[in-house]
DNA sequence: TGAAATAATGTAAACGGTTACAGTAAACGG
DNA sequence: CCGTTTACTGTAACCGTTTACATTATTTCA
């Protein structure tokens, strides 16, 4: 079962063709001219022979590797459809590949990330496994990168791809708090460090405050953005003998309100009479969950689309230290009251 | 903007311990004794270079890429999401990349696969895109590949994973019928070829059939497995003049649920009461849907996983050719009729 | 019209690893 | 005690491309 008894190479072709290697390469690579002539028949010989390049060859001659890379913490999240949508379909339009790999803080001790210079033409990070110093080193030795849903170190400026996190979060907060009444509002936040959790658990402190409200610390819980852990966040909250009083769930993103509304279900508790919930992300299931979330619209292929583009960028030489932060919006629905 | 000026190579290594390149390389793929005392010295100076082998370099050299490739249609679907999971995990744990590729039937013309022997040592393929015919040709050529929702062609002993559909489908549609008088019962197909969507509807007519019911062609539209068009679909075919009678929509996957949903919401129209739906994959959200989804349970990222580890399987040389169909699984839920 | 630019091609040296082959020294077995 | 295995190491060929440099034939242009 080994990997192909004989390939066909460029030196074949060559030969048949009654041309050099050098020019095959160029006819692949269009790169140098080719008479009509030779370039016909080099065409023919080609598909004749079903001559593709070896990738590793290539790579290793011309110092590129045809590949970029995406970083990321986990998969577990339905996030990631639309993110790797709004990659891959750049990655594709350009002809590159796309290696996708995960990489956690946690898992650092062992060994060096998967993917990095010696694999790929650039990364698109998301992950937290590259720390800042490790970010810094990189972007030091002139390694393409675009951070996605994370800011660049101080002087450091690598570019960024984001969404406006606080201000809509103290808006939606506020939203609870005004328009709904709600005063103990529960807040399910995402995996520590990670900069979108952050940045909403900001929004809703400074919410809060700003409409005379005490945070309480006992309203703070993890969900890790995850469905499971925010269920189990959730029941376990609820399930606690001396259960703390509380009216509103704002949840850090979609995915984990999943869980809060099942858990919420399965304790009897009402959604919106009871306790209000919201979400994050605006995922495609977001208007159809019971009852329909009210969320904040991200425009996560988008910022998969312009990460990469602006990676593309950098790899053309058009460089770049621009953060940018794509505008986001909160869609009511009816599990916070309204309608 | 260059990669690196200038990378550390195993020839510094080596001359930094005062070895040879043949010892490092020992010593990197641990597959020849080397020397505790050398050994020890090679970690050292490693890590102090911070030497990280040149990818392109080793693949050429040693034939193998380290790279395991996923051929999706695209990446429109929250299914993609467990499927990947179980992908990736394996891959991971075996200290392997991932690349995913998307290529479909109608971008084949141009180019040849994204992926393929010169860039992977084995494919999972999901996608359409590669015939019949280039899967012959690629296993005769002892390229490993496991398929993936999907059954090798005829006399070609490739090994593949997939779910048991049209048992469980005729099961879902008798249980419309039967349980709560369904009649007329719309199919909601996928992708043309997508074996997946071929199985349901041959379930669907043998149900109708087996129930003494004529299948009405009209009744059946096409869905995509997307949400979008199924949406668009279902949206054309309530707001045509001459609307055909139904009372229930057997949609091909939970993902073109939504769009299913969606649209009947927009067109007041109940649902189970007027019309009873139903999905297939039982992905994260269903539960939570307004109404919850009777849908079929399919433990697509235990496809993924085993799909993967069959995948290695092939690459230590432990062939096989067995088709693997996974179980799946009704759930009931209230949009059905049920509860 | 002659010098210089351009088109089209070839030769051969990288690129950074792996590994077949060879060699030496120490351990083993009868 | 000597032939044979085993542990460890080095030399150099090779993997399949790209590309710098060289060469010749053809245009271009003052």
């Amino acid at each position: 079962m080994t990997k192909r008894s004989s390939s066909v190479t460029i030196r074949d072709v060559a030969r048949e063709a009654g041309v050099s290697v050098a020019t095959v390469s160029r006819f692949i690579n269009k790169n140098a001219p080719v008479s009509t002539e030779v370039a016909e028949r080099l065409q023919d010989v080609m598909s004749k022979m079903r001559y593709v390049p070896h990738a590793a060859a290539r790579n290793l001659a011309s110092r590129k590797t045809r590949v970029i890379g995406l970083l990321l913490n986990n998969l577990h999240n339905d996030f990631f459809v639309p993110l790797l949508n709004g990659v891959e379909a750049v990655v594709r339009k350009k002809g590159y590949n796309l290696i996708v790999a995960t990489y956690h803080a946690s898992s650092r001790d062992h060994m060096h990330p998967p993917i990095g210079p010696h694999n790929t033409d650039g990364l698109l990070v998301f992950s937290d496994g590259l720390m800042d110093e490790d970010l810094k080193s990189l972007h030091a030795s002139g390694f393409p990168m675009v951070l996605v849903h994370r800011t660049p170190p101080p002087h450091t400026p690598i570019p960024s791809v984001t969404v406006e996190n606080i201000e809509v979060t103290q808006n939606l907060v506020e939203h609870l708090i005004r328009v709904h009444g709600k005063r103990r509002i529960l807040f399910l936040r995402g995996p520590v460090n990670q900069e979108d959790s952050l940045r909403r658990e900001a929004g809703y402190r400074s919410a809060l405050q700003a409409n005379g409200l005490s945070v309480d610390e006992n309203l703070i819980l993890n969900g890790d953005f995850e469905r499971d852990v925010a269920y189990e966040a959730m029941n376990e909250f609820l399930g606690n003998g001396k259960r703390v009083a509380f009216d509103a769930v704002f949840t850090g993103d979609d995915d984990a309100a999943i869980g809060v509304l099942k858990s919420l279900h399965e304790f009897g508790i009402r959604i919106p009479e009871d306790v209000s919930v919201t979400g994050f992300d605006d995922l495609g299931f977001a208007p159809f969950l019971n009852p329909p979330l009210t969320t904040v619209r991200a425009p996560t292929e988008k910022v998969g689309q312009i990460a990469t583009e602006r990676l593309f960028g950098l790899l053309e030489s058009h460089p770049s230290d621009e953060v940018i932060i794509l505008p986001t919006e909160i869609i009511f629905r009816r599990s916070c009251g309204c309608q």
